[in-house]
RNA sequence: GCGCGGUUAGCUCAGUUGGUAGAGCAUCCCCUUGACGUGGGGAGGGUCACAGGUUCGAAUCCUGUAUCGCGCACCA
């Protein structure tokens, strides 16, 4: 027996040895798997890529050991496993970053920079964060292709990005156009409506005197270029007014004339059931105007700042003009009453800035549209046939195509679908995937790089210059599981590999990230991009809060492994929590799981060094060496009845948790396996042992020694994917050398 | 407003076709026995949020209520 076992179990002296024993092996790659995984079935995961905004957290460390637990079980079941690591560049929350340590150290702006010089300094950071998350990935044990890494803003996602656009523009489902956006004045750019955060606001509710009506807001300063009045054509309070009639009246800054117009959109309990429009600054505004071809005025600016339009309150801040606002209606006697009401006001996730809706020219993908697909392998979609992305969307989880674990979720993502809007997916900052769209004069050019050439436009001095723009981050992330196999070439790896098995990520990112692959695979490739969604919950503190900086409540997943070992740390991240539910975890219950390495290290040593002939001798009371060692012999058939009642009693629990790795219960499995080899075989069985051991019965000596070999090897192969350091360490003891116990058969 | 979850031992959670309530941790007591004190044995502790209903039988199914949390929409 190797003299290491005589020590407890040490994580820090085999972890990092023991993941570069694998890596050599080559079986992370399935290229270079042993024959039975080559010929067996593809199964592939792609890494869901970490943010390169700066270190793993806790739910990532959970991220990444469900899908060791997911890929390790594959492979040790002949599996052609593949699973795919990469990071996100994460376009705004990126360069927000950047930013702010930018100014915080230089003092210096973006602009200050320059395009150019800014985007190296972001590279530079993105650079060093892709360096600590795959040091930190390899620190979990991790058993991923790294050959394959991809970066979602590297050459070849580029070509992929660009390839996309292009062909959804040609499919008519990129477009550009003029169309009220979510405009964050603090970072300067259009957010989708999923950046969007809602809090809640206490603020006042006024009800102004607009001619013969009184109307309600709570934002007087967005009430300049009103001029039409909207109520419903049912209000029998206002039913002398008729669709379109003019109403002279005094306003803000003097008499205007105001349009009737009649909408069924209004509610007719809300305040006084009569409203004015500002169709430039709010969606449902924007809406009607759209309907009856309403003109639409700007009043704020880019700044959040009031326009000309404004008259004497122009340039002012909008918070600054509130209340003189007020003041002066009021001075005019339109204030007609106040209260205080809460109601929820948008604000952009990243900066915090307060959401002003805008129409601006912006990018968007079309979901409503309907579109010739060129090909479909889903369900109940013929190629060429008329979809939208709506209905590819829905239909991949309605036909059962892809299975959402747990089910609960597929509601909420049905939910989703049916209030989608078109998707803007222009963003006006500078890191990220530059809009491949080239103009000269009047002229446009799409496509993967710059047109050649003068072009026709007669200005001859004119050059193509790209369009400004970066492309939402969840662009390119919505490519991602085949991007990473080399889509747009059809490579024998997107042959085999696609669609990927399970999409294993967090339920916080269903909408932005899973729902936006469904469309983009869907459209681009016809296809679902995996069959299975595994949603993990939030990692939470001991006590169930958020882990925060503020709070000072963060678990480094680095300080864990260092002091527990990394097994340790990623079954505290799987016992005791089931998919789509938070987990809470505490320190104290990292130690624990430490506690069970060590015991299965210790179980371990008795086992061996009973194989290995060490008796123990009644009368001298103490530990000797008897002259016959026992080997594993796999097809030992002599079962005393006492042995063979502990075999299957083990054959049962194998069956059983084989069956709820299928089901993704690996907190049950984790939980069953710990319980059997701590309880069962460790407390009961080995006790039970001792005297047989040291007894004088020779059949029943060696059946029961059988059984502790053949029982330990199980439980170890069983463990592997849940602890695999300290399974393959003690692999390398009782394995006879075999091979690698990531490679070993998963037990039957 | 619409929707989705949770509510089981002090804490974290299991409980998968309805059949006398479980695990780990924590607590208390005992054990210094021949792998492991990062150990072993044992004990206490639950009106399964509440109220109805279905059933021979409900933590489990149905209805409603309370409470905590989450998502979406949105009020001009």
């Amino acid at each position: 027996m190797n003299q290491k076992f005589l020590k407890p179990y040490d994580p820090q002296a085999t972890e990092d040895r023991i993941y570069e024993l694998w890596e050599k092996s080559g079986f992370f790659n399935p290229d270079t798997l042993p024959e039975r995984n080559k010929k067996g079935e593809p199964y592939s995961i792609v890494l869901p890529p970490p943010n390169v905004t700066g270190t793993l957290h806790m739910g990532h460390a959970a991220m990444l050991a469900i899908e060791d637990i997911m890929v390790r079980y594959k492979r040790m079941q002949g599996f052609k496993t593949l699973w795919l690591p990469g990071t996100d560049h994460a376009a705004i929350a990126t360069q927000s970053k950047v930013e702010k340590e930018i100014e915080k150290k230089e003092g210096k702006r973006r602009q200050d920079l320059g395009r150019e010089e800014f985007l190296k300094r972001v590279d530079a950071f993105a650079q060093a964060s892709h360096d600590t998350i795959v040091n930190q990935v390899r620190k979990m044990g991790a058993s991923i292709d790294w050959s394959r890494e991809a970066f979602t803003l590297d050459d070849k996602r580029t070509r992929a990005v660009r390839t996309a656009f292009k062909t959804m523009h040609d499919l008519g489902l990129i477009y550009r156009g003029h169309r009220i956006v979510n405009w964050d004045p603090k970072g300067q750019t259009t957010i989708s409506d999923d950046e969007i955060v809602y809090k809640e606001e206490k603020t006042t509710f006024y009800y102004f005197k607009y001619g013969p009506f009184t109307i309600g807001t709570a934002r007087p300063e967005t009430k300049f270029g009103d001029k039409y009045v909207v109520m419903h054509p049912d209000d029998a309070r206002y039913a002398e007014y008729t669709h379109g009639q003019k109403i002279d009246l005094e306003w803000i800054n003097g008499p205007i004339t105001a349009t009737v117009i009649k909408d069924t959109s209004i509610d007719m309990e809300f305040g006084t059931g009569v409203m004015t429009i500002t169709p430039w600054h709010s969606n449902v505004d924007f809406d009607i105007a759209e309907r009856y071809k309403l003109d639409k005025e700007q009043i704020i600016d880019s700044y959040g700042k009031l326009l000309p339009v404004a008259g004497e309150f122009a340039g002012m801040k909008l918070s600054e003009a509130r209340p003189k606002i007020v003041e002066k209606l009021r001075a005019k006697g339109l204030v007609a009453k106040e209260e205080q009401y809460t109601h929820n006001v948008a604000t952009a996730e990243r900066t915090g800035g307060l959401i002003e809706p805008q129409i601006m020219n912006q990018w968007f993908i079309a979901v409503n549209k309907p579109f010739k697909i060129p090909s479909s392998n889903i369900p109940g979609i013929k190629s060429g046939q008329e979809v939208t992305l709506k209905e590819i969307m829905k239909h991949a989880v309605e036909s059962g195509a892809i299975k959402i674990i747990p089910e609960r979720f597929e509601k909420v993502y049905y939910h989703w679908i049916d209030n989608l809007r078109d998707w803007c997916i222009s963003r006006q900052i500078w890191y990220g995937h530059r809009v491949p769209v080239w103009y000269k004069g009047a002229e446009i050019s799409i496509g993967l790089e710059a047109p050649s050439g003068e072009g026709e436009s007669a200005d001859s001095c004119s050059a193509w210059t790209q369009d400004e723009d970066t492309l939402d981050t969840w662009f390119s992330s919505g490519l991602w599981t085949f991007s990473t196999l080399g889509w747009p070439d059809r490579t024998e790896d997107l042959k085999v590999f696609h669609p990927t098995a399970v999409l294993e990520t967090g339920y916080d990112i269903l909408f932005f990230w899973v729902a936006r692959m469904v469309l983009m695979t869907g459209c681009l490739i016809g296809d679902v991009p995996f069959k299975t969604v595994y949603l993990h919950g939030l990692v939470r503190d001991g006590k169930g809060r958020k882990m925060s900086k503020s709070l000072d409540n963060i678990i480094d997943p680095l300080d864990m492994i260092a002091k527990y070992g990394a097994d340790a740390t990623r079954l505290s991240l799987i016992i005791g929590t089931g998919p789509g539910n938070d987990m809470k975890l505490s320190e104290d219950k990292v130690k624990g799981y430490k506690n069970f390495s060590n015991k299965l290290w210790n179980i371990t040593r008795f086992v061996i060094s009973t194989a290995e002939g060490e008796r123990y001798d009644r009368e001298a009371n103490k530990a000797v060496f008897s002259a016959e060692k026992i080997a594993f012999d796999a097809d030992f058939k002599d079962w005393t009845p006492a042995d063979a009642a502990h075999l299957k009693k083990l054959n049962d629990l194998i069956a059983e948790i084989s069956t709820e790795m299928e089901e993704y219960k690996f907190y049950l499995v984790g939980e069953k396996l710990y319980h059997y080899a701590w309880h069962e075989f460790a407390d009961l069985i080995l006790e039970e042992s001792k005297p047989i051991i040291a007894g004088t019965d020779r059949v029943v000596m060696i059946s029961r020694i059988q059984f502790l070999l053949r029982a330990l090897r199980t439980i170890v192969q069983a463990l592997h994917p849940f602890i695999p350091y300290v399974t393959e360490e003690i692999w390398g003891e009782i394995g006879e050398g075999k091979s690698l116990l990531i490679v070993e058969e998963w037990p039957k």
